[in-house]
DNA sequence: CCAATGCGTAACCGCTGCGTTACCTTTTGT
DNA sequence: ACAAAAGGTAACGCAGCGGTTACGCATTGG
């Protein structure tokens, strides 16, 4: 099963959401979801062959959690579909990074009142 | 059938990069499938349905053409999957942009050796 | 040691999707 | 006016998917 086919599926989208809290035990996600523990049990295997999720083993334990490079085959067909040329390049955050740089080094040497600084 | 149903199938994706290249015809886009035209047809019904193609009719033919916006819930999938902060937000955005602004109005009073000029 | 927990898998069933062929309607062009 | 072209749709068979229940196996904890 690739990627496109797992995403077709209400419940396996809805695993995945729940995997960005961290990783889940099957037991974990069948809870939260209307079907029965086999059912989730084999949508993580799809989701496991698309290669959206991975496992980690931890003695009877099976921990899921996500895979986000498993999306990719994804991302690259809406990339081919939708020609938006970026509003910003990197060409242009290239040439930006170098003002910032200059402009900064500058101003900590003529200080002049800051806009933020928070984070 | 939603968008993540249409985009589960190797002809509609196919079908859709065709029309990347503007509107086609049935007829056209059978040809270069190897599939029957009816069964086009049918895959052209699913992506009408999902929001992904639309048509204009032309005496006996039928125009389709991509309809990006359909793409929208699959792109919205993919911004909730991967939390991928944006390495430069909307705030950087508009703090650089006041920046660039500045500068280059100082650097226009105090000439110095630009980097780029084109485009 | 033994019951409980966690989990995978097989078997069965119903639904849905895809491909094909056959058929029909409308429009076009000579 | 008529044959050809464009295209939608129905009917049929097949394969795959998802849900459930039943079962088996390993791990854990009192």
């Amino acid at each position: 099963m690739d990627a496109f086919a797992a995403l077709d599926d209400p419940v396996r989208r809805s695993v995945l959401r729940q995997l960005r809290a961290g990783p889940q035990r099957v037991v974990d996600l069948a809870r939260d979801h209307p079907v029965s523990r086999p059912a989730i049990s084999r949508h993580l295997r799809h989701l496991h062959q698309a290669g959206l999720v991975q496992v980690a083993e931890q003695g009877r334990e099976r921990h899921y959690s996500l895979r986000t490079e498993g999306l990719e085959p994804v991302a690259a067909l809406l990339r081919e579909l939708r020609p938006e040329a970026p509003l910003v390049t990197d060409h242009h955050l290239d040439a930006l990074e170098t003002e910032v740089r200059r402009t900064t080094r500058e101003r900590r040497a003529s200080p002049a009142p800051a806009r933020e600084e928070s984070a």
